[in-house]
DNA sequence: TAGGCCATCTGGTCCT
DNA sequence: AGGACCAGATGGCCTA
């Protein structure tokens, strides 16, 4: 893992850390409805973006109108909100890369040194998903009355299957249920 | 040097 | 009301 990231960036300029010639009373609040002449630029985190969701409109909200602003108190209480806010981003953000860790150690790949990205990690997660899918399916008259097809429709029995597998057992760990699985169709 | 990947900041929106 | 979630923007690091 590389060693990065491991300072906030210093050349950013945040909301905790006005530009000194703004008086912090009078700072523009950057997207603001009331200060801002367009859409078409506005200053945010020290930079300058394009319109505000104009694109796509997605995420336009259901306000009518204009955009409205949470009012807060002074700059000082914004700043301490913004400060909590960028905290709680980081650690979800920080759990959310935890996870993605834990399903690269969960899926099968050809060890290098270079650590999957998250898109790769997704793929590679999706692709592998559906290989299981396809082996189970296929090994499925072990579970299934006999005569009956094994098909996308018997999904249900196999998961139901699993799950008490899960319960009899408390073994959450799937190579173990496909072996389970096997031995039975062996025997059947 | 360009492009990919990533961490972080940020404001809007959703949810409880 | 406040936290969670989301997506855009930015800049740093790394590799081809």
């Amino acid at each position: 893992m590389k060693s990065k990231r491991k300072a906030v960036k210093a050349s950013r300029r945040t909301w905790s850390d006005p530009e000194p010639d703004l008086e912090p009373d009078t700072e523009l609040e950057p997207g603001s409805s009331e200060q801002e002449g367009s859409e078409a630029s506005v200053r945010i985190g020290g930079s300058w973006r394009g319109s505000l969701r104009g694109g796509d409109g997605k995420r336009q909200g259901g306000v009518g109108g204009g955009r409205r602003r949470r009012q807060y108190g002074s700059s000082k209480e914004r700043s301490v909100r913004r400060l909590e806010s960028n905290e709680r981003e980081r650690q979800r953000m920080h759990k959310l890369n935890n996870a993605f860790q834990a399903l690269r150690e969960a899926i099968p790949h050809v060890k290098t040194d270079k650590k999957l990205s998250k898109i790769e990690t997704l793929t590679l997660a999706k692709n592998y998903i559906k290989s299981l899918t396809t082996i189970i399916l296929d090994m499925s008259g072990a579970c299934l009355p006999s005569g009956e097809v094994p098909s996308e429709a018997n999904a249900a029995k196999l998961l139901q299957c699993y799950q008490q597998h899960l319960e009899e057992d408390g073994e959450e760990d799937l190579t173990q249920y496909l072996t389970h699985v096997h031995s039975l169709g062996q025997r059947s």
